[in-house]
DNA sequence: GCGAATTTGTGCGTATGTATT
DNA sequence: TAATACATACGCACAAATTCG
């Protein structure tokens, strides 16, 4: 190569290259997308940076790639990838995948103090907020608050009418967004009165309550969310490395 | 390359290799291992077949890379990796790494059959357990009940005197061993007599309770611990990706 | 302070293996 | 079987970071 006068690596510039080409939808799931030699000769680079490119992408999960038939868009909206934040099981050992939400009320606003540090959010920037009870089996399993960035959700705010059982993987890949990570802060408490009776259990019975930001691939917070979850005999299961 | 008779890829023989004179310990944390060229030489490889073999030891914590300076063994004794498997912080967000722990009995047995079921192990395969009260800020935290598969750790067998208030990470290490992955289902109940006696709690306060395997870099489980944890305005930590 | 030597990081181009259609 | 696409491997050149005289 000539002089690098770019901060960046060629490689991780040809990321951003396809990682936007994904994001504006220009490519979607189903077909494969271009094959390396085509798409290294597209770029003016060679086959070894180029896949080195879709090395990163393969691993911050926006394709897939499969020897002998192509490299393919990852659909976030399967349940493998939509419910990877969701790590509560029921007793029998079945994730929590709940099916249906009751929404108790949702609307627009400025952020407040505390939504701004979660979201790493500007004084004054736009959050839609969410309360909902979702049920699983039948039962009411967890309360929650849910708050997200409007901005970083591209067309969003010209959404009059936002889905209030969003899910927030797809929904984020609605708009644009893929997510990458997420953390979850985990302590137990005992059901106030009112949460009591939204979730149908004793005030006072013991329920976990998970503190979750979910961050996009490239870094920004997306959406903090305080579930109350009733664990009734299921658990919650933490994976590390 | 000649015809590839072998099963596996090349770089993937390399990072074996490569491995193994970590965990045999010809080669220790401190002066670097020899350069790329050195050793792609001395394995008969191509400087990016080797290359590949050392982004897989990087990716699983066997050694670090510093550009102009080396590659280095990574020492698992150090406070980022030895307790990168605790995610307990107190009020103060501090993680919780036990300072002062009570060994309340150790021995060695014949695993059960719930042994067997967590560790992977065959009928009659030797377990280490090791019962204890940690200690935070002077103040008892956790009860566990902890077993370990013998036959893993290298020469542990042959040990006349196992430490009681080893630490997974670092301990494992010092037998050859390095731990990968771990993975750890929580639940809340309420203290026992016995156990509040222990943790100096009354009788029915909430505890967590940490369910938890740790895995080797090859796979293989290498403790199953359960910690019964006195939060006390703490917080429970998981990642996701 | 500077330049040379060393080591890893990035990039190019090519050939061949292997899975899929 | 043939064509296609990703996977592995080779070898070389130069860039960037670090160390040391």
């Amino acid at each position: 190569m000539s002089i690098n006068l770019t901060r960046q690596a060629l490689y991780l510039q040809v990321y951003d290259s396809l990682a936007q080409r994904i994001a504006s939808g220009m490519w979607k799931p189903g077909p494969p997308i271009p094959n390396e030699v085509d798409l290294a000769r597209e770029f003016g680079v060679s086959p070894g940076t180029l896949r080195k490119a879709l090395d990163l992408l393969e691993e911050r999960r926006l394709v897939e790639r499969r020897q002998g038939r192509g490299t393919f868009v990852l659909d976030h909206a399967t349940e493998e990838l939509t419910f990877r934040f969701v790590n509560v099981f029921d007793a029998n050992d079945e994730r929590i995948v709940s099916t249906q939400t009751t929404v108790l009320s949702q609307g627009i606003g400025e952020a407040t103090q505390v939504e701004c540090n979660q979201l790493e959010a500007a004084k004054g920037e736009k959050v839609l907020r969410t309360r909902r009870v979702r049920d699983h089996r039948g039962r009411p399993i967890s309360y929650e608050e849910a708050s997200i960035t409007v901005g970083r959700l591209s067309g969003l705010e010209r959404e009059p009418n936002p889905p209030s059982d969003y899910l927030i993987v797809p929904f984020a890949q609605q708009h644009g967004i893929r997510l990458g990570r997420a953390t979850e802060k985990i302590t137990h408490l005992s059901a106030s009165s009112e949460v009591a009776r939204l979730l149908r259990v004793k005030r006072g019975t013991q329920l976990l309550k998970l503190d979750r930001v979910v961050y996009s691939i490239s870094g920004e917070p997306v959406e903090w969310r305080i579930a109350l979850c009733n664990l009734a005999g299921g658990y919650y299961v933490a994976a590390m490395r």
